[in-house]
DNA sequence: TGGGATAGCACGGGATTTCGTGGGACCACA
DNA sequence: TGTGGTCCCACGAAATCCCGTGCTATCCCA
């Protein structure tokens, strides 16, 4: 199982809409053969999950385990869970080109941030991740994590 | 599981970062293969806390058990508990690189304190930690310990 | 019990490798 | 022939490794 653990910061190459996969995280993603990974924009949050491909189809088989493939909940998860997702493959110097969806999205431009989750990471334009952290922290207060 | 005992004094190397894990502490870093640690800024002590990798997981993985790793409470815990932390190697050496973030939080210059806590042990700027160590003596005066 | 040899540890400073990044070349497809 | 996508190369910066040195604590033996 993997395990993204920590936050880098990185930049966004605008011109070519690409960014490169600290080096952290990267090693990381296991699997067979070339690096894929699955991308997909945060349903509340203005930032890009990342999951090792193998890792969330397994999340996703469990999520469905035991219903029929005919059935009105497997379609309705099918369409929410891998409906909505892009597959990735790393270039041979771990870097990826964002699909467009996805970096309007999260606003991303210059200055970014990858921040680990565990199982997956996240993708924030930098600005918004300061704010968003500011926000949950301040939220958190008192708590005795 | 690890056992930091006692109180030990060190030096922060300013120009590199740097700082060497004493002895007594790099000798209770298990774990297989290279020796890792977690770092985190304790939330209300200018401190760092240092932990080995594999009993810090543990500690987390307890904490989520069960939880699909598609839920908002998973994310939440993991941002809090594993997006905050940094995982470092001790060089050949028993040293590391404290990542500058940590070494402004608690202060860091000249000499520092090590002192266990069972677990794990926290990182002190030398003077901070005679204050604070006397602070809490004050208070306690009269107590049973 | 004192003194000298030895080993382990902390520390400082270079040398080397890795990583992030930009730009250009090549290929497929339209 | 244009366009988008992938791959490859090169450079600068930074992290990592690897030495050598001095000090301190330990051990051994007279």
């Amino acid at each position: 199982m993997s395990e993204f653990i920590g936050t880098v910061g990185g930049g966004y190459d605008a011109k070519k809409g690409r960014i490169s996969v600290p080096s952290l995280f990267r090693s990381q993603i296991a699997g067979p053969g070339a690096l894929e990974i699955i991308l997909r924009r945060s349903r509340h949050k203005r930032c890009i999950e990342v999951w090792p491909k193998a890792d969330y189809m397994a999340e996703v088989d469990a999520r469905v385990e035991g219903l029929s493939k005919l059935s009105a909940e497997y379609q309705s998860v099918m369409r929410k869970l891998v409906g909505k997702i892009h597959t990735l493959t790393l270039d041979p110097d771990g870097r990826v080109v964002m699909p467009k969806e996805l970096a309007e999205h999260a606003g991303f431009e210059g200055e970014l941030q990858f921040s680990g989750r565990g199982a997956y990471f996240e993708i924030w334009n930098a600005a918004a991740f300061a704010e968003e952290e500011a926000r949950l922290d301040a939220e958190d207060e008192g708590g005795d994590v």
